[in-house]
DNA sequence: CGATTCCCCTGATAGC
DNA sequence: TGCTATCAGGGGAATC
């Protein structure tokens, strides 16, 4: 699923695809994935003749400035991906002139938003789930709408003592939970959290109030290390995610626990445990992370 | 107010 | 074979 690595990849790879392309059409076959403007029609208008000027990420939320000075916001939230090509419609269905993982790829076949540019290419949301969701905002409105967002951990200035601070707004929660509560630090989903634990060798369940300074730091730690390592890897390809171009990202290369129930873990052989905390699975190897 | 539960949606999978 | 029940899960709303 779409977490910060993820994002970041697809707003690289799109500011090497769309920057100054002009807008002129817009599809869709679920309006209800369009927060705002309510109706269609407007939305719409607010795209054709404009112009990507610029594209960002801030936490899971994927930017792209329009020249009108609005900003159309983009959550992908669990199956949602966005993908650059060219498509036609053949008997009701968008097929795609491209070949390779754009066209064979099921997961890229659930396209229920297309923008279409002046030169003919194509910026196509899909979305086997149709959770996601997509907004267009003026400045003042983005800014309301990020303002609850926690800091970025990767930021340079996000020194670990930030980061302690942060996590110990929820000295009653579990790690995993506060690991990914968007208000404490933005951009760390079910994914990264699993994965960022088991490097630390924390147990998911472990209460913020009791990890030592020294747990913080590992956390800390692995926490940068594998958001690096999952950016420079493309992004994950165990869920529906995938880059605009179709395909899928590395980081399967480096996953430690996440959906490995059963299996052993790297570190020390015993069986990988799930567990379900707040609705969500949790996976850890129950030896060699301390609770 | 904080913590928990429900809900949006649909392909994959398990059970019969 | 084919039907039905269950599951996955970010985040916002509803409820405890």
């Amino acid at each position: 699923m779409p977490e910060l690595p993820e994002v970041e990849t697809t707003i690289r790879d799109l500011k090497e695809k769309i920057l100054k392309k002009s807008i002129v059409d817009v599809w869709t076959d679920t309006k209800k994935l369009i927060k705002r403007p309510k109706k269609f029609k407007i939305f719409k208008e607010e795209l054709v003749g404009k112009e990507i000027l610029d594209i960002k990420r801030r936490g899971k939320n994927i930017l792209i400035f329009l020249s009108s000075g609005k900003v159309l916001l983009i959550h992908q939230k669990l199956t949602g991906h966005l993908l650059f090509g060219k498509w036609e419609k053949i008997n009701k269905e968008w097929v795609s002139k491209i070949a390779g993982a754009l066209s064979t790829d099921p997961t890229n076949k659930f396209l229920h938003l297309i923008i279409f540019f002046k030169d003919g290419w194509q910026l196509a949301l899909s979305d086997l789930r149709k959770f996601a969701k997509v907004e267009i905002l003026t400045k003042e409105e983005l800014e309301k709408e990020l303002a609850k967002l926690g800091p970025e951990p990767l930021d340079k200035d996000f020194t670990f003592e930030k980061f302690r601070e942060r996590i110990l707004k929820r000295k009653k929660g579990k790690i995993k939970q506060v690991l990914m509560d968007q208000e404490i630090i933005a951009g760390i989903g079910n994914i990264y959290s699993d994965e960022i634990l088991w490097k630390a060798k924390i147990h998911p369940l472990k209460r913020v109030k009791d990890l030592s300074e020294g747990e913080l730091k590992e956390i800390y730690k692995a926490m940068k290390e594998i958001l690096l390592k999952a950016i420079s890897a493309g992004g994950e390809s165990i869920s529906d995610y995938r880059r605009p171009s179709g395909e899928k990202g590395g980081f399967d290369a480096f996953r430690k626990v996440y959906r490995r129930e059963g299996e052993k873990c790297f570190r020390c052989g015993s069986k990988i445990k799930r567990i379900k905390i707040a609705q969500r699975s949790a996976y850890f190897c129950p030896v060699c992370q301390k609770s």
